[in-house]
RNA sequence: GCCCAGAUAGCUCAGUUGGUAGAGCAGCGGACUGAAAAUCCGCGUGUCACUGGUUCGAUUCCGGUUCUGGGCA
């Protein structure tokens, strides 16, 4: 089986500094696991790692699309696996880093997307269903997703129609059978974790930071070089808010606040996102030192035969 | 100093024709299989400012006190 270590946590945790430690340390390379990284030029509000600070060590997915380009699980599970086995041929050790907790969970259990025409317009015409209708198309195309997706989940709904439009099965029972898979991958799952309130003034600070550093100019930039407020890219915190303040529509002490509120938001689903994943192992930094989570995590990937001490 | 209006959940406020109260936001919990930094679901006891009075019963009515706005001097 295939070595790989994945480490996870909410946003603001530390998880990049800690992972270039983890990679100098048992010879790593990092695949970056996180859905605005990809993008080129969105470099303040992902706080992505700038190349000089990277100590050297390979970065893979950061950088490999423009704003106007999707990006998806599915892109993510193709190149990720190119970049481990790319990575392992080089007798390197890849490690997984990042807070997208959805992609992860398809690397791991190796989940296959078929190809799907998604160009002929289906989608478009769900989107512009009204919300009775889709009840009703999925109660006929998946009753069991029709019991366990909310109405009010338009999203869900549409991808659970539009699959079933696609391939001829319900997605529940796609689920159900992908649900078993067994992992391709020997791999240890470590997730950093912090004191709630703590954690909230770290995502504070760093909002703080950002705007210090630019990010309104970086905003306006992708703007003027055609950038369009729907794009998935645009829809990334810290680059949604800023749209009303560049817009005149608020200030930006509301767009701030606006950001650091969303912020904590999407850090607590992360975590309900991991407390829910089998096999994460936490490491609580209020607990524990940089360098003894760095030794516990090295130790782990020993016994586990990831790597070899010598 | 006088007049007026307020004082109810962490915040903004609604309400109770007198039978001890409820929304939004925040917060907390949860879901998630091709948008996932997305999308969605659930959770509301708090000396109803304090203190006397009327009343079977007051957060609600009346008096006083304190505080906060606004106005007049």
């Amino acid at each position: 089986m295939e070595p790989l270590i994945i480490l996870s946590g909410p946003t603001a945790v530390g998880k990049t500094e800690l992972s270039l430690s983890l990679a100098e340390a048992i010879g790593g390379e990092i695949i970056s696991a996180d859905s605005m990284q990809v993008y080129r030029g969105m470099d303040i509000g992902t706080a992505k790692i700038p190349f000089e600070q990277r100590r050297g060590i390979p970065h893979h997915l950061i950088d490999i699309r423009n704003p106007e380009e999707p990006w998806d699980v599915s892109q993510f599970t193709t190149e990720a696996k190119q970049a481990v086995s790319e990575i392992r041929s080089n007798g390197r050790i890849p490690i997984v880093v990042g807070g997208t907790g959805f992609y992860i969970q398809a690397l791991i259990k190796d989940i296959a997307f078929d190809e799907e025409p998604r160009e002929d317009g289906y989608r478009a015409m769900l989107e512009a269903t009204d919300t009775e209708a889709l009840v009703s198309m999925l109660r006929a195309a998946d009753p069991k997703s029709a019991e366990s997706i909310p109405a009010g989940n338009r999203k869900r709904m549409i991808r659970a129609i539009e699959y079933e439009h696609y391939h001829g099965e319900p997605i529940s029972a796609l689920n159900e059978r992908q649900s078993e898979l067994l992992s391709p991958y020997n791999y240890l799952y470590f997730a950093l974790t912090m004191n709630r309130e703590k954690l909230y003034k770290r995502i504070d600070e760093r909002v703080d930071a950002m705007i210090t550093e630019g990010l309104p100019s970086e905003v306006k930039r992708l703007l003027d070089e055609g950038a369009q407020a729907d794009y998935v890219s645009m829809q990334g915190l810290g680059y949604r808010q800023i749209l009303p303040y560049l817009r005149g529509e608020c200030t930006l002490e509301d767009a701030s606040a606006r950001i650091k509120l969303e912020t904590r938001h999407f850090a607590k689903r992360q975590m309900t996102w991991l407390r829910r994943e089998k096999d994460v192992l936490f490491f609580d930094k209020d607990e524990l030192s940089e360098d003894e989570i760095l030794r516990k995590m090295i130790s782990l990937t020993e016994e586990k035969g990831i790597i070899q001490t010598l």
